[in-house]
RNA sequence: GGCGCCGUAGCCAAGCGGCCUAAGGCGACGGAUUGCAAAUCCGUUAUUCCCCGGUUCGAAUCCGGGCGGCGCCUCCA
């Protein structure tokens, strides 16, 4: 079996090999902490986790790391190199009209102008999104997932580096500036070289915010700010770091080695922000390559349309799952396929129909364990990855994820009714290690989220449907069905009685 | 202006030169089941792959052109 990955590095399909055989060393950008997540970054987190669980069901031993940006930056970081609002300013005031609305659970944050508890109250969401949604890196916190505010020695050792490398210097403002005229490869993974950069500037560049570097291009490194809302010291003065360095410095130190295997992240960060990182990694390395592989996720679009705050269809991970989107409790497995189901390189479009298909297609696999488990007994035989139906399953992701095709051996083969159902408990079992639907985690709770109502108020309108029925008054049992399926039950009247299922979607 | 992606049935979507008279899912339709439904099960559902040329014995797949959609180049997953 070969596994090929597209590697936005070289444009193409490239069959992959960790530089150590049998472990993978995979570094994905994380979350910023300054609100609650939205479903498009939990689209290319997912993408990371499906990537992982992929290649552990191959066998691989995988690290993946990943970043918390908890340090506050800029709302304008790049183009004026550390102007505009500070981002957990602007979260500390969301927070505290949310208090005052009632939306912040008491005791959840106490004071909002301490940074340190905002970017804790919005990790810990995520963090609770992530596990929600499965995603096994979470499961692993905190040893596994990295806060920027802990790692500020690492990467000041990294700029001392830059610095004495001839790579950074710092400009007549004060401020650390990586030199992209010091490293030739810079624009290799995006594209923009410098001499495309130059003719594609457009005048977007205000001659007054470049005065004081070498190069339009330079990014900043440090900056010394006493009216930054998070400073730490440093041999440039007290300030914070830039953007770029958290992710080089830290997936270089957590690992330890020069080259890691696999980077992720949404296509949005190809440039700058991956850009920057080779460039600082290498710089600081002398290493010809960073990451090998770089896997970037394309952007999620919702009802046809970029997710914007202006256009009213930015939707985070709890909208969904609460039912505010959809007008029903999503569960998070239902978002966590919805999510997974396309290839992560096509723009994929999140549509209320899209949750309802996943809900269904998650349905039919929870209710093939089920039945599988009833057949065998709960009795799970072993299975290699030579199974036909894991096997095509593997072939599939091999080929670059491809996740349509793995899905196409899978969703036929789980309505049937398997001779051998102890078998087929295990082939669902390594296929469920990677798509983690049914059930969710890989521990064995089966993921409910708290969706409102009482499965106990369900089962005592069966009882009196099933009454209404004795007595052949079907109006009322009639009636009685309309409400529990308004209350977003699937209901089964059948000869051994009345139940009522909770809907997925 | 620079860099890049995409266009397959009502919808989502696989396909990587011959096994394609094109996977899989949803929907729709017909049937079984049901008091009627829902759920479930069985069956049907593109002679055709945006358009026009070309290469080839052979193209949805390769090349050229056109039309259409989208992303990045600025904080963004």
């Amino acid at each position: 079996m070969t596994i090929r990955f597209y590697n936005t590095l070289t444009s193409q399909v490239e069959e992959f090999q960790p530089v150590e055989a049998g472990t993978v060393r995979m570094y994905s950008c994380g979350p910023t902490v300054y609100d609650f997540a939205h479903i498009g970054n939990f689209r290319s987190f997912l993408f990371a986790d499906l990537i992982r669980r992929f290649l552990e069901l191959t066998g691989l031993d995988v690290q993946h790391v990943m970043n918390i940006t908890d340090v506050g930056h800029m709302t304008d970081d790049a183009v004026a190199d550390g102007a505009g609002e500070d981002k957990m300013q602007v979260a500390a005031q969301r927070i505290k009209e949310d208090k005052k609305s009632g939306k912040v659970p008491d005791g959840a944050i106490e004071n909002p102008d301490d940074p340190y508890q905002v970017a804790k109250y919005y990790t810990d969401a995520f963090l609770e999104d992530a596990r929600q949604l499965g995603m096994k890196v979470a499961f692993e916190y905190p040893d596994q997932i990295l806060h920027a505010t802990e790692q500020i020695d690492v990467m000041q050792a990294m700029i001392s580096r830059l610095i004495d490398r001839g790579h950074a210097y710092v400009g007549s403002d004060g401020v650390v500036y990586y030199s992209v005229e010091s490293f030739p490869n810079y624009g290799r993974l995006s594209g923009n070289t410098l001499d495309n950069l130059q003719s594609g500037a457009g005048g977007r560049v205000s001659d007054k915010n470049q005065a004081t570097k070498k190069h339009p291009a330079d990014f900043m490194l440090w900056k010394a700010d006493e009216s930054h809302i998070m400073k730490w010291d440093s041999p440039w003065g007290k300030g914070y770091p830039g953007w770029h360095i958290e992710c080089s410095a830290m997936a270089l130190g957590k690992f330890g080695v020069d080259t890691i295997d696999i980077h992720t992240g949404g296509e949005d960060l190809i440039f700058p922000h991956h850009e920057c990182e080779i460039a600082q990694s290498c710089g600081s390395t002398g290493a010809d390559s960073f990451a090998r592989f770089w896997l970037h996720a394309r952007f999620l679009l919702v009802e046809g349309e970029k997710m914007s705050k202006s256009k009213g269809n930015f939707y985070t991970v709890r909208d969904v799952l609460e039912g505010r989107v959809t007008g029903r409790p999503v569960h998070p497995a239902v978002l966590r396929y919805e999510l997974l189901k396309s290839h992560y390189r096509a723009n994929m479009n999140f549509t209320e129909k899209g949750l309802h298909d996943s809900a269904g297609a998650v349905k039919r696999l929870q209710d093939f364990r089920a039945k599988c488990e009833t057949a065998s007994g709960g009795e799970v035989a072993e299975v290699g990855n030579s199974h036909p139906v894991l096997k095509e399953f593997i072939d599939a992701l091999s080929d670059d994820l491809n996740m349509s095709g793995a899905l196409a051996a899978v969703l036929p083969w789980a309505h049937e009714t398997p001779s051998d159902p102890a078998e087929a408990l295990g082939v669902l079992s390594e296929i469920n290690t990677v798509l983690a639907v049914a059930p969710i985690n890989f521990d064995d709770d089966t993921g409910t989220a708290s969706t409102g109502g009482s499965d106990d108020d369900a089962a005592a309108l069966c009882r009196q449907i099933d009454e209404a029925r004795a007595a052949k008054d079907f109006a009322t049992s009639d009636k009685l069905r309309d409400q529990l399926i308004e209350a977003g039950y699937d209901v089964q009247i059948g000869r051994d009685g009345t139940t009522a299922e909770r809907k997925l979607a």
